[in-house]
RNA sequence: GGCCCCAUGGUCAAGUGGUUAAGACAUCGCCCUUUCACGGCGGUAACCCGAGUUCGAACCUCGGUGGGGUCACCA
């Protein structure tokens, strides 16, 4: 590879900082950096930001990688697959930072800062809201001799006057006055650099060409810019995200008791909904289409069909697409996804052999989220099919009432006996029966169907259900319905 | 509060000076039907407000209002 196509070649990234779990929004932004890389033929990489010692959780990095990984994300280089710009975990790079830091001291662009905490926090209880730029007035020689003994922190050098200004590939211009930025810290006492720091020094030094990430950065971009060029660096193309919300006053909070990505895999969601979903969630297409798979999303995605303002999280949308997601699966596999949520219930129904496979092909049509297969099964319930409201059998719309069904019932019975130990088809049994008794076909199934399973509403007509109960468990459950009758 | 950003139906959103202001979800109605669902057809519903600019403004300008972000030794 020669170094004008490494030069052109685009790179992005994700950089989390490991809390634990897979926030939707950050799994968003992770697309979304993943779709434009791999677009133009770029690398799209994983990188930890974990500076902050105090709040480290463990276990948090796995999360992220099979988070990414399952949903298709797949990175090109990080922590778990290396690459040629590691390390890729913030916290083992931090030897990297300070000579940097130094030598932005040395060119004036940054200071040693010795002030305490508490000094900080009376200047803000006295209404300054920024740092007074005291300790720049400080000897630079002196400044670092005191270093070597005291507790210190490296703080940018933000010029007074004059504008920073820089073009968002969404935003446009953003042009604010350089008196409103803070001298804000690099390297903190503990010896890591902030996130204002090693976002910029790592994003560098990795080569990333398109910086994709949460407009809570917008504000503090100018002075990364500053830092760029303070070191003579390539500023990045920048792209910031609205978040994602759930209301349209607050974001999308795992915290505040909100799905995060793994949440709404456990609760019955197809990780390629969930996918297809949030991409909508900010970003349109030029098509009336709405269904993407992620290679679709990487062919079509455009930076100019991002959104400039929050979107509301939708739970309905994602219910529906996720619902046709479930009604392409194959059957095998929609089987293995919904029984396991089946089998556990079987128990309560009481029922000889259940056929659950027929029972799943029913469903597939019905559930919107793999869930809801519980719900949809729960009226095999023996314990309400025993009691259930004999009026069900009373049908203003097919006029079929309790009297009807005590007709009917007991020549079901002897019918269906016949029909099982000859092996007919249940439907025309009961199509000819309905004929020769004169009454309507639509009667017969619904009297059938509440008979045996003491419900209005099943997942499948009469047929069905007898196949889904099984012929023996229908013969018992006529003959309990019978005795109550009678 | 200062600074930055944003503003089309309930929600996601097309739309970039002249449109009957798309489409999707949700909602409502009808059809299909062996209940429910699926599917099909149709309906209700929007340019935050006020000034400009212009023959003409959802679109351009300014001012309000509303919302978001930011102002940490968190990222």
């Amino acid at each position: 590879m020669d170094s004008q196509k490494i030069e052109s070649q685009v790179r992005t990234r994700f950089a989390p900082s490991p809390t634990g779990y897979m926030h939707i929004g950050g799994m968003r932004t992770a697309l979304y950096a993943y779709c434009f890389a791999k677009q133009q033929g770029g690398k799209f990489l994983l990188r930890l930001e974990d500076t902050d010692i105090e709040r480290q959780v463990d276990g948090a990095e796995e999360i992220i990688y099979s988070s990414l990984k399952s949903a298709g994300l797949i990175y090109d280089e990080g922590p778990d697959v290396g690459g040629d710009f590691g390390p890729y975990i913030q916290s083992q790079r931090k030897a990297l930072y300070m000579p940097i830091a130094e030598q932005l001291i040395e060119q004036g662009d940054a200071y040693y800062c010795f002030c305490t905490k508490q000094r900080l926090q009376e200047m803000h209880l006295q209404g300054h809201t920024k740092y007074d730029k005291c300790c720049l007035q400080l000897d630079k020689a002196i400044a670092r001799q005191r270093a070597k003994t005291e507790p210190f922190v490296i703080r940018q050098n933000i010029p007074t006057v004059g504008t920073s200004s820089f073009e968002d590939l969404i935003f446009g211009t953003i042009q604010v006055e350089n008196k409103e930025l803070e001298d804000n810290i690099l390297i903190k006492n503990d010896g890591m650099p902030t996130y204002n720091f090693a976002n910029v020094v790592d994003d560098y030094t990795m080569n990333i060409t398109h910086v994709i990430r949460g407009v809570e950065y917008l504000s503090s971009t100018p002075k990364y810019n500053l830092l760029y060029d303070a070191l003579g660096w390539k500023r990045p193309q920048y792209i910031h995200l609205q978040p994602v919300m759930r209301d349209s006053q607050h974001k999308l909070s795992k915290r505040k008791g909100d799905p995060s990505f793994e949440d709404f895999i456990n609760q019955g969601y197809l990780k390629e909904a969930i996918i297809n979903y949030i991409a909508l969630l900010g970003w349109s297409g030029k098509e009336e289409n709405e269904k993407y798979s992620l290679q679709e999303l990487v062919h079509k995605f455009s930076l100019s069909g991002l959104s400039k303002s929050p979107s509301i999280f939708d739970v309905q949308k994602l219910k529906w697409l996720n619902s046709l997601y479930i009604k392409e699966l194959d059957f095998d596999v929609f089987f293995a996804l919904a029984s396991p949520h089946i089998i556990p219930q079987i128990d309560s129904w009481n029922i000889l052999n259940p056929d659950i496979k027929t029972l799943c092909s029913l469903l597939q049509s019905r559930c919107s989220v793999l869930t809801d297969v519980i719900d949809l099964t729960s009226f095999l319930k023996y314990e309400d099919f025993r009691s259930f409201d004999l009026n069900l059998f009373e049908n203003k719309k097919q006029k079929t009432d309790v009297n009807l069904a005590k007709i009917v019932i007991p020549k079901l019975q002897l019918l269906l006996q016949q029909c099982f130990e000859q092996d007919n088809n249940l439907h025309d049994v009961l199509k000819d029966f309905a004929e020769q008794n004169d009454i309507k076909l639509a009667q017969v199934m619904w009297i059938l169907r509440i008979a045996i399973t003491g419900s209005a509403i099943t997942p499948g007509g009469a047929t069905d259900m007898v196949k889904v109960i099984g012929n023996d468990s229908v013969l018992s459950r006529l003959k309990i319905v019978l005795d109550r009758l009678l």
